[in-house]
DNA sequence: ATAAATGCAAAGCATTTGCAGTAAA
DNA sequence: TTTACTGCAAATGCTTTGCATTTAT
């Protein structure tokens, strides 16, 4: 199910199909680099010179609503964007600040005397360390 | 060790005991809220009337460097700060906001696929979901 | 036709920073 | 006495908002 379409399954919400969301939307297809409002409004405004910052967030908070993006409080500085909104987890490093995807494993739980208190709607596991190629940098140094 | 104490065992960065920072020190020993800056300050101004934000940031940053408490970002609209470094995780109410601790069962690992390539330094879940008297409230509504 | 989205600029918060004065060591 | 911290205010950076105009439906 692509998210280009106007309805989707979970949320439900409708929203119209402008040219300047589609554009984000077809930049964030399939894109597995978690970018930042900014990062999504410094690529998609080269072809469409008109795209305003309002818009990229205007735009992101619609689709967050809807269930077709994920919003990911890593960083500290700034809000991420995913546009895989199945259930999976990420690395962030610490150097580069670059995020990873992490596939779910095993899935978390409460433990049992939370379990009956508390009700978890959802759950997300922040990794800290360094990238592959930080990773090497940082042995050299 | 208390966090009091000039040195820590971890980053072992030696800082000075000013009546602010033991202040500060002073609300966090103990605290399970995790408060965020704005609620440091609130609650020590009230004793220190001349507390000043800059300071309860700069003596969070500095406290966060050495060790002695660690910044959390569950919440995408602020930093709260937990004077518990032990290992754990926590909760966040998305309907009251407030955080609630969730004591380390298994320790979490990378996939095998991924733990040979990066250096994995820490971890953290993040649950998301009602607290008790959210919960409560949400089914009478 | 009508309800909703755009784009601009201004506003809003959380957090940081420069700097002169002050205090811990 | 030296180095580091405080407090103020200004600055920064991310995100939101008000509003007049434009556009998808």
């Amino acid at each position: 199910m692509p998210i280009k379409s106007t309805h989707t399954k979970k949320a439900g919400t409708p929203f119209k199909r402008t040219p300047q969301r589609l554009a984000i939307l077809d930049f964030l297809e399939g894109n597995t680099s978690h970018p930042s409002a900014d990062d999504i409004y410094r690529s998609v405004s080269k072809k469409y010179q008109s795209m305003s910052f309002a818009t990229v967030y205007n735009t992101l908070n619609t689709l967050a609503k809807a269930g077709a993006v994920r919003e990911i409080t890593i960083d500290p500085k700034r809000k991420h964007y995913d546009p895989d909104t199945s259930g999976h987890h990420h690395l962030i490093c610490v150097a580069c600040e670059r995020i990873f995807d992490v596939p779910e494993g095993i899935s978390v739980e409460l433990p049992g005397d939370m379990a009956g208190d508390f009700i978890v709607t959802g759950s997300h596991i922040e990794f800290y360390g360094y990238c592959p190629s930080c990773g090497k940098k940082k042995k050299k140094a």
